[in-house]
DNA sequence: ATTGGCACTCAGGAAGTCCGAGTGCCAATG
DNA sequence: CATTGGCACTCGGACTTCCTGAGTGCCAAT
């Protein structure tokens, strides 16, 4: 069929092109891949798809290389996902089951998800909105200063400190730590807020500036607030593509130290097995017009908590990338659903 | 003097090296520092300093530029502190004193850090060993899952997850808590493992085996391990050199991915003022021969508790650097010690 | 629709040329 | 003896030119 052998030409550019980095032609095209036909007919094709914009010429008399569209389409139609060997899945299990606190399971998922697909890795820190409330403690570090400690029931730690403008008497503390800890012990991070109203009012009168700021700051710890930890790791695989690479390293570079950027280019958590591809400038990110996002949500239990992915050129092997990091959000998931 | 105008001669290749980028002739140098004589009475100052190792030509006909030893010597001998303008000083406060917690602290302090010197930032965290166990908490995630959380005064949070083999009961968490918050509470870290001696004893005897675990995962909080943790930031500033930098990109990057590589950069914290400067080879870490250190220990009240510094290629400002770096020492310790 | 033929294009490598910044050395000087 | 002007020499890098070959588009033939 024609449209068909179209479409297999454009998979073949992008095939080639992700492995040799170089415009390709219709020469080579036919015979590295064995389609049946001439260079000339493969010529034809390629026009066609240049006038559809999937393709496009660096310069006359040039091969052709894939636009973000040729890109998209080959993400959307043409890719077979490429299935992990059963040696690599072993390996990610074992690397991930060593880990001894969130922190570690954060570090070595990065780590293995940037040795795998040797690009860029982010993942995002459970967010604590699904989870519940494990423990919370206020403890004072000095008369001035308070530290307020949420433990949630994924093993997440998040702190905050607070400087008061009086001193504050311990045994305030020893009480608003054993009352706050009844109220909200145990329950929904969400529940939280509803939780605290009234609390401050079952103070005494004098304590309640005090009351009332370690209030805020459970409820800011308890909100959205706390998604907002992203982990990345391999930075060093941007340099790796030989020299001809089309992204300007340093705006890239610059880019990942946000954290808000990386937030953005994660995106929101992608529900069951889907796995989002963001392609050159569909990612509207200042710098990383050039660069591509693969990325997933992972789960503890059957909630999604976050996301994690790859971020690398957008000539990158999407089809590994996606097995890679789906393999990775599932392990990590299991993972962090114990056992 | 004739030993004196060498050495200002070899201040001004530095000099001019570390602005230009570029190896610098007998010409230019009269020109643009006004030593008093001619090109060809600096040629063999030139000479002289290239037999004595501090300077070298890139090949025959070109200008000369600073070795290792000569960086040593600008640095042991003729560099002089820049000292920062009263408006940095300012912003650089204003910037720690905004931070909420000990993780902003540490990421504010980075940041601030690697805009100021355009270079690549570290900064350790603050260690346990100097400093007391503020709380500590043994929190049961499941069954079989303990968390123990150990705070310092110092506002620093460390976690550990325990996953044991039978189920444990929530009593029996309860009591371990209790009791090792009455053991350790207060106390300095340095002296947990020895006032853990006799209290896994203490137990019944068919709890042991949890509380030894729990006991050990304390200890190992406590001690060193937990020294490990560095803060990386302005990575993207190592592209910022035009192209001709002498040093291989993705190396570095590699090596800064190792929290290992950045205590070894970092060393031993600095008594003091002193402030340590590697160069080139002096820090012996692969892939960082082109690389400089520039170090220094940050006190909370008047103990040293860890270090921090910048990495950058041999030719940077090493007297702007050192300023920085300084300073940003001695306001971080400030805002760690309270007010 | 496919194909062979053909003229055309042009990036990038090879080879050659040139320039000037920079050097080392030497003889003259105070 | 340190300093200096003079001078011959070196050579990396910039600039030019040339050429090749991969690749293209178009067209007529099948």
């Amino acid at each position: 069929m024609l449209e068909d052998r179209r479409l297999a030409v454009l998979r073949a550019i992008v095939d080639d092109y992700v492995t040799t980095q170089e415009p390709v032609g219709s020469k080579a095209l036919v015979e590295r891949h064995n389609l049946g036909v001439s260079p000339a007919t493969i010529r034809n094709d390629m026009a066609a798809l240049e006038d559809e914009g999937y393709i496009t010429q660096p310069h006359t008399s040039a091969g052709r290389v894939p636009t973000d569209l040729g890109y998209r389409m080959f993400v959307d139609q043409l890719s077979t996902v490429k299935p992990l060997t059963s040696a690599e899945r072993r390996a990610i299990q074992s690397f991930l089951e060593d880990a001894v606190d969130l922190d570690d399971v954060m570090a070595r998922t990065v780590r293995l998800l940037s040795q795998v697909t040797r690009e860029v890795a982010l993942v995002q820190y459970p967010t604590l909105s699904r989870s519940s409330v494990r423990h919370v403690e206020v403890v004072s570090l000095s008369t001035t200063r308070i530290l307020v400690v949420l433990i949630a029931d994924t093993g997440r730690v998040d702190q905050r400190m607070l400087d008061t403008a009086a001193p504050i008497d311990e045994s305030i503390v020893a009480d608003v730590r054993a009352r706050i800890a009844l109220v909200i012990g145990g329950r929904r991070f969400i529940e939280v807020p509803d939780l605290l109203v009234g609390f401050v009012e079952s103070f005494d009168i004098h304590d309640r500036a005090f009351v009332t700021a370690v209030a805020a700051i459970v409820m800011e710890l308890a909100v959205e607030k706390s998604d907002q930890r992203v982990m990345i790791g391999g930075t060093a695989n941007l340099t790796r593509r030989g020299d001809g690479l089309p992204m300007n390293l340093q705006s890239v570079l610059e880019a990942l130290e946000e954290q808000v950027v990386l937030l953005k280019l994660l995106g929101e958590a992608t529900a069951g097995d889907a796995i989002m591809v963001r392609i050159g400038q569909e990612n509207s990110v200042q710098g990383m017009e050039a660069t591509s996002v693969v990325s997933t949500g992972y789960a503890r239990g059957d909630e999604l908590v976050a996301s994690l992915g790859v971020v690398g050129p957008t000539h990158m092997d999407y089809a590994s990338n996606m097995a890679s990091v789906h393999a990775v959000a599932q392990y990590l998931g299991r993972i962090l659903s114990d056992q």
